[in-house]
DNA sequence: GCCAACGTTGGC
DNA sequence: GCCAACGTTGGC
């Protein structure tokens, strides 16, 4: 199984939306390098649900693939600000998988705290400048992250995502 | 709101 | 295929 840190922007749609929603797609990536992240994706694999654009901003949550890639919607969709036109609809540009709430973690872990982890110094994440909105996470990245925002041993917060 | 960093676009 | 201009991301 592998591991995945979507970044979302609680302003537009927070863990909690995806708590009330229970499953959401998630459409609307729109850069090449994200897009081939989410093809890779299995049903199955975790996620950590990262607040963007926040205050503080940091992984909030953790959610599940449920539906491996398929086309984005809203590429075709004219009224929609993701809307691409060059998009043919023989061979969809842009791709979304399904995700569902697993968890929420009992406590935000702000990106300062991630920065400090030993896991996660070579994550793009926390690199100055990478701006990916989907990006792997080791393991190791994950369960360090679950267990900094008070993720207990014994509970859906230990699954073990090797 | 600022601005650094990066990706994309399009003229040539 | 180069590269300047532009738009976007996202931390602060």
């Amino acid at each position: 199984m592998a591991c995945w840190l979507l970044k979302s922007e609680p302003d537009v749609f927070g863990y909690p939306d995806l708590v009330r929603a229970g499953r959401e797609a998630w459409n609307g990536v729109r850069n090449y390098q994200a897009r081939n992240f989410l093809r890779e994706m299995q049903e199955g694999d975790l996620c950590l649900f990262y607040h963007s654009n926040a205050r503080p901003s940091g992984v909030a949550g953790v959610a599940r693939v449920v539906r491996a890639a398929y086309p984005d919607d809203l590429q075709f969709d004219p009224a929609s600000p993701y809307h691409d036109p060059r998009s043919d609809p023989a061979a969809p540009r842009w791709s979304m998988v399904d995700v569902e709430a697993v968890t929420a973690l009992p406590r935000l872990v702000p990106l300062e705290t991630l920065r400090a982890l030993p896991e996660w110094q070579d994550s793009p994440l926390v690199r100055k400048g990478t701006r990916l909105s989907v990006l792997p996470v080791t393991p190791e990245q994950f369960r360090a992250a679950v267990a900094a925002g008070g993720g207990v041993p014994g509970t859906a917060l230990s699954l073990n995502p090797t």
